[in-house]
DNA sequence: ATAGTATTTCACTATTGACTTAATTAAGCG
DNA sequence: CGCTTAATTAAGTCAATAGTGAAATACTAT
């Protein structure tokens, strides 16, 4: 997945931002919310592109850029994955650390070690 | 937010996904993980811990990492925002290309040419 | 055809950033 | 205390990348 290199960049968040909720951006358009040169913005566009995160539309002279929802998809899932992580999962570690310390003081090792992969 | 930054590169989410769903993981098991040298696992935690992306805890002369899901949380809210975006709108979009070409026949090109790379 | 507008590609510079080795801080142990 | 282990900071290199101006492409209009 390359989508995190391409959103790793500010002016290519942005853009995403501006083509959210509307339908349908052209360049120029899109051009005018940046002080960046148009040649700037149409590379961070290519990226997009390249990850797939927007699509393009030819219309006359235009192009006009549409945010691609599926990979959007994928992100959020993976993110899942850690949103769901609880804090009741620290606060039980906290106390068995607390209680390790207050036992052993030679314990040298972590109290969970679940090797995966 | 600068999680996006620091989930740009492929190392950090790779330290992230050993991190995910383990109580916690002291930073040479981490390093273990890669054929990278440890300062430079150890840079790439100081930018998720900047990111807020982890948080650390002093044991010993260890160092123990854990996720945060505070960020994570904010990230899935932000990304929803785009994986929200229906087909509807791209139907919307169509309809709005069709009236737009009956209105002015001199509309030369085609309603959708999907030009993919 | 010629000019004009929209957008991108090219060629280049400057900056950022990931990695390495060496040195440093800090804790545990004989 | 001196040695080892754990982990980080420092300093420097090299590659990737974002930005720029200029040229190129492509469509539109006169």
């Amino acid at each position: 997945m390359d989508t995190f290199t391409a959103l790793g960049e500010p002016t290519r968040r942005h853009i995403l931002e501006i083509l959210a909720g509307r339908n349908g951006t052209a360049a120029t358009e899109i051009y005018g919310n940046f002080k960046a040169t148009p040649p700037a913005i149409s590379q961070h566009l290519k990226v997009l592109k390249a990850a797939n995160l927007v699509r393009v539309e030819k219309r006359g002279q235009k192009r006009i850029y549409f945010v691609n929802p599926e990979p959007m998809k994928q992100l959020e899932k993976w993110v899942r994955r850690f949103a769901a992580i609880k804090e009741e999962q620290f606060q039980r570690l906290d106390s068995v650390l607390e209680r390790m310390r207050l036992e052993d003081s030679n314990a040298p090792m972590l109290p969970f070690e679940q090797t995966d992969e």
